[in-house]
Formats: structure tokens, C-alpha cells, sequence
DNA sequence: CTGAAAGCGCTAACAC
DNA sequence: GTGTTAGCGCTTTCAG
């Protein structure tokens, strides 16, 4: 409990003020709160109490003006609601606590936001940037000025530097798993993007077309499970011989499991679904997923390392943007 | 592209170098920096260019110091890798966000970290914190001084505020529903916590031992699906007649489920399930969970609004701590 | 052991 | 339009 009587500043208390009532000079308050030598015990007590009683806490500008402050990293996600960011977020923050850094989230997925506008957010608040921003990576960086932007799966642009997958690696993994399987009649169900382009993954599927002999679709959705789910019901509906579908995430792919059951299909018998993602909602579904699986953990850590790396300044002005290119393995559990 | 022949400076440029490189006053580089009225546009673009070409980025610290900066909250949460706190922690930022705050983030939960600690990392960079805490409500709200600490599920203690749930009502609405289905052997799954002490949620339960003619069995497990897997698996070998469980979190229902189809069994038929949360991914699994449902947007609105009296002072100072109750509602899905 | 001075980088208020 | 002054709250010297 703090003295009954403390008084409601309608300013905050400053060192001043506990200087003041500690009748000693600033410094003598400095050296209590930061625990610095040369400062008598009972001197040191007496100010931490009436530091207390006043409710004075050091101004984070002040203290970070004077000192050079930790590093802030913002982090810009379009959706928390897809499990796969707070997989990868958690990992950033792990990592980033552990250099003594900390983390200023946004996530701007909520319908209208934008990875800029995240950015736009972020910027005022943080020494650098991780990010998925799907696009707009170029403007994101002259925003940051020389504040490094990290950015994934997708092109650096300038941004400083850029984490990506091998997409045609995994797309490899998985047409080849199910034509050795025996499948022919393969999907690949992607999310929907302005303007009906594929995404970098759709692409890298649309690249391995007609090999191995199967036959490939692809179609699209929204990018939910809900809407997923939809547009595999509708694929089937039109193309009852499917018997293989790969899907753009982990979540989608729940709702493509979903629209088998609704249309009276068994996986992986009548019809093989993979994932992408890796995520751990995967082995709680029924069939468990097969998936693409990234280890969120990696890419995190790739990120932060890369990053650590940027403001360190290892790499040299002129570089190219690092990049890094991470690989997904096929995670073989019983939905194909 | 910025200037070929920047040089890289040791320290980042403050807006002395700007204005000397420009020929002008510092002034002048804050109104064109912030866009403010009274500088002629060619200068403002003339010092915009030099800007960028020195990387200049103004400093956080001393317009913090000098404007009083925006309020940053601290958000502090266990495990971002159980969908529930990712779900509520989008809530709260995209809350935040509209009222012009910043949200920092900490996960402490990788395995060694407390929600005290969470908050003492938080501390430094933050005017108020909402969290997840699991206890050490007391010590959490001394650290932040007069800073106002939200605790979410858990009593509140001396923190300024807390936001906790009515488990008495939405035990009675699963044990009501699963008594009304003629189900007479129900148990609880509860997390384990250290000590062997029930949760509040447990406790809620296990107050209503033996009404409705029905028999109620406590158990416990880690918190995770697997655990709750392995536990639901020997509970049902020990006690073959349970015919409805009711569990902690959806989260752990969804390995109850796994459990049941491990030992052979189907909800509901054989065995109801209802989990607790409300999180989406309560529909993806096989049967869809029947669960005690929060919406989570009104948990973070909860939330954010109390924060937002507090620090408006609206709330007067002698008062004892805002306490907002919310509720589940039972959402009926396939699986009780 | 304690205090006084200087200055971190910026903007508000007032000159010119 | 632009420059000058003062000061935000703190810590780092350096004196006592």
C-alpha cells in the first residue's frame, strides 16, 4: 500500500518532485532508483519510498534520450486469427527478448489495413521492421528511411533484407508425393489476390503443370477456411474425379478436409488434401494434414538473425539485400 | 534511391545535421519534417531531399520527451501458440490502434517465463499494461507504480483493474446441458497447476459436485491438446462410463476428441465433449466442439475501455478496482 | 557519499 | 518565412 494521502498529480512526478521531497539533489535519486553505487543504504531506502508514495516512474523519453534506448522491433502481421502468425510471432519475440530487444506489434488485417499502413503505425515507434506485408515492401522501406526492413515471402524490392521460401521445392515435394501415389487429377487451391494474379505459390505450382503426368488445376479463394471450404465443394462438384488437392495454408486446407466430409468423400482414399504451413492445428484435425511444413522457429529466427545482422552493420552499405531462402519439408501424417 | 555517396555515419544524423547541410535553422527542419504551415514549399522539399539522403530519422526519445508521445500498452501473455490469447491480443490491438495506441508485446510463456517477469520486461517501455498473468497480480501492479495494470482472469488484487469470468454460470450451463442429454458420468479436464490447486475454473466445477442427480469427476493434465490427450485416454480406461467431459479450453477439448477416437469411441455419441473458449478452431475439428463461448472482441473491448477510463482518471483514485464480469454462452456444434 | 553543471534531440512559443 | 530561446526529464561527467 502506498501513503494514504498521496496526492493525484495531474502531472506526473518527475525526479524533481522526489528530489524535492526527499530533500537530496536529482542525482542522489538517480543512483537510488538505477541501483548505482556510492549511495548510502538508509539515503537509497528512503527515496525508493517516497519515490513509491509519489508514483514516480522514470520518463521512458528521458531515460532513452540520454541513454540510447533497447532496440524496438515492430512487427507487422495481417491476421492473428491465422495461426501460422502468432507461431512465427511468438518466435520473433522470443528471440528478440532474448537480445534485449522488444516488440511493437501490429496487426493490420482486420478488413481495411494495409502492410504500408502497418508500417506507417509502426514507424514513429520502433528501430526496425519484420514483416509480412504482402507487397508495398518498396514504399515500406523509404518510410523506415535507414531503419532496416525485413520483409517474407515476397520480393525485397529495396527493402533491406527479405526472407523467402522455395516454393518450387515445395511444390515438387508434393506433386511428386501424389503421383507416386497414384493421383492424376490434381488441384491446387490458392488464396485470392486483387486482380486474379497467383500468388508466388500458386505460381511455382502453375510452373510444374502437366509434369509427372498428372493433370493440374488450379483454383482460388479467400483466404479463409470458411471460404476454402466453398470452393472445394464447388471444385468437387465440377470435377468429381479430383483426387488430389494441395492448398495454399494449413487453415485453408482445414476447410477443404471440411468440404470432403460435406460432399460425402473420405480423405485420404477418395481424394489426398497437403497443407503448407506446418502449423500444429494440423495434427488436431481428422484426418490429420499432411503438409508442407516451414519450422516456424527458422523463420523466425532467420529474420531476427538477419536483422541483428542489418543493425550490427555486418553487411556493408552497397550490398544487395540479404535473402535468405528456406525450404519446407513434407510432414506425412494421414490426409495424403 | 538515395544520394550514391551517403556516407554511413557512426552516429544516426540528428536534425542539426540536417539543418546545417540545408543552410537553415533547426526549426525549420521540425515545420518541413512535420509538415507544419509557415516554411515556403521549395525549402520544405529542399530539406525533405537532404533528410533522406542522410537517413534522418527523428528521434522517438525527444519528441516523446518534448510532446508527450502516444500511450503504449503492454500486452502480456502466456503462449501465443494456444489460439485463444492470439485471438484476444488481436482484439486489443486493433482496439488500441483506433485510439492512437501502440501495443508492446511479450509472450513469456516458452517454457521460463512468469507473468511477473512479462511485466518487468514490459515495464520500461510502457504506460500501462493488460495481460494475462496467472497470479502475481500484486507484485505485477507494484512494479508499474501508478501505471495501470489489467488483469484478465484472476482476481484482481491491488491491480487497477480486471476483467474475469463468470465460471459458475457457464459451469452450469454445460453440466445442465449434459445432464438434460441424460448423461450421468461427467468429468472435468482441468489444467494442471502447481501445487495440484484446482483453477478457478475447477473450482466452479467441482462447486457443483453432485447436483442434478449426476456424478462429477475432477481431473488434470498439462496444458496442451497432447496432454490433454494422454489424460482423456487413461481417464477412460479407469473410468469406462464417463459419458461427458467438459474441458479447460478448446485447445485441450480438441485432444480430448483425439483421445476418444483413440480409444475407440465417438462423441457424442459414446461421450459428449464441450471445451471452453469459443475460438474458431472449434469448427475445423471432426465432430465441430460444442463449447463455452466467450466472444473475444468483447473480452479485448472489456479490456481496452476499462484502460481507457483508468487512465482518463476517470475512475476515482480511492475506489476499489474496476471489476467487469462477462459470460459463455454454450454454442451447440456436433460435439455435446 | 553527495551535489552542480552540461547536454541528449526535439518542439512550443515567441521573436524578427 | 525563418531564426532564437527555453525547456521537456534524465544521466553523465566532474567537483566537492
Amino acid at each position: 500500500m502506498t501513503s494514504p494521502s498521496a496526492p493525484r498529480p495531474s502531472k506526473p512526478a518527475t525526479i524533481l518532485d522526489v528530489a524535492a521531497a526527499a530533500g537530496v539533489s536529482r542525482q542522489t535519486v538517480t543512483r537510488a532508483m538505477n541501483s548505482m553505487p556510492g549511495i548510502k543504504p538508509a539515503t537509497r531506502e528512503r527515496i525508493l519510498g517516497l519515490a513509491k508514495d509519489l508514483g514516480y516512474t522514470p520518463s521512458r523519453f528521458a531515460k532513452g534520450l540520454v541513454q540510447g534506448a533497447r532496440t524496438s522491433v515492430g512487427l507487422a502481421i495481417p491476421d492473428l486469427t491465422n495461426p501460422y502468425f502468432p507461431a512465427f510471432a511468438s518466435s520473433v519475440v522470443e528471440l528478440a527478448t532474448q537480445r534485449g530487444w522488444y516488440v511493437v506489434m501490429d496487426d493490420y488485417g482486420h478488413g481495411r489495413g494495409s502492410g504500408l499502413e502497418a508500417v506507417r503505425n509502426l514507424s514513429p515507434h520502433v528501430d526496425a521492421v519484420i514483416g509480412y506485408l504482402g507487397g508495398d515492401a518498396g514504399p515500406a522501406q523509404a518510410l523506415l528511411g535507414r531503419r532496416p526492413l525485413i520483409v517474407l515471402d515476397q520480393p525485397a524490392g529495396t527493402a533491406a533484407g527479405c526472407i523467402s521460401f522455395d516454393y518450387a521445392h515445395a511444390a515438387k515435394l508434393a506433386l511428386d508425393h501424389l503421383a507416386s501415389a497414384g493421383r492424376r487429377h490434381i488441384a491446387y487451391l490458392d488464396v485470392r489476390q486483387a486482380g486474379e494474379v497467383p500468388t508466388v505459390r500458386g505460381a511455382a505450382f502453375a510452373g510444374l503443370f502437366g509434369s509427372a503426368g498428372t493433370e493440374l488445376t488450379c483454383f482460388s479463394a479467400d483466404e479463409s477456411a470458411e471460404c476454402a471450404r466453398r470452393a472445394v465443394r464447388n471444385l468437387l462438384a465440377r470435377n468429381p474425379q479430383t483426387d488430389g488437392i494441395v492448398v495454399f495454408n494449413d487453415l485453408m486446407a482445414a476447410g477443404a478436409l471440411k468440404a470432403l466430409t460435406d460432399m460425402g468423400r473420405s480423405a485420404p482414399a477418395d481424394c489426398a488434401v497437403i497443407g503448407m504451413d506446418g502449423i500444429p492445428l494440423g495434427e488436431l484435425l481428422t484426418p490429420e494434414l499432411t503438409t508442407l511444413a516451414l519450422d516456424l522457429r527458422d523463420v523466425g529466427r532467420a529474420a531476427v538473425d538477419l536483422l541483428e545482422q542489418l543493425m550490427g552493420g555486418i553487411v556493408p552499405d552497397g550490398a544487395p539485400a540479404p535473402e535468405l531462402v528456406l525450404r519446407h519439408r513434407l510432414v506425412l501424417r494421414q490426409s495424403a
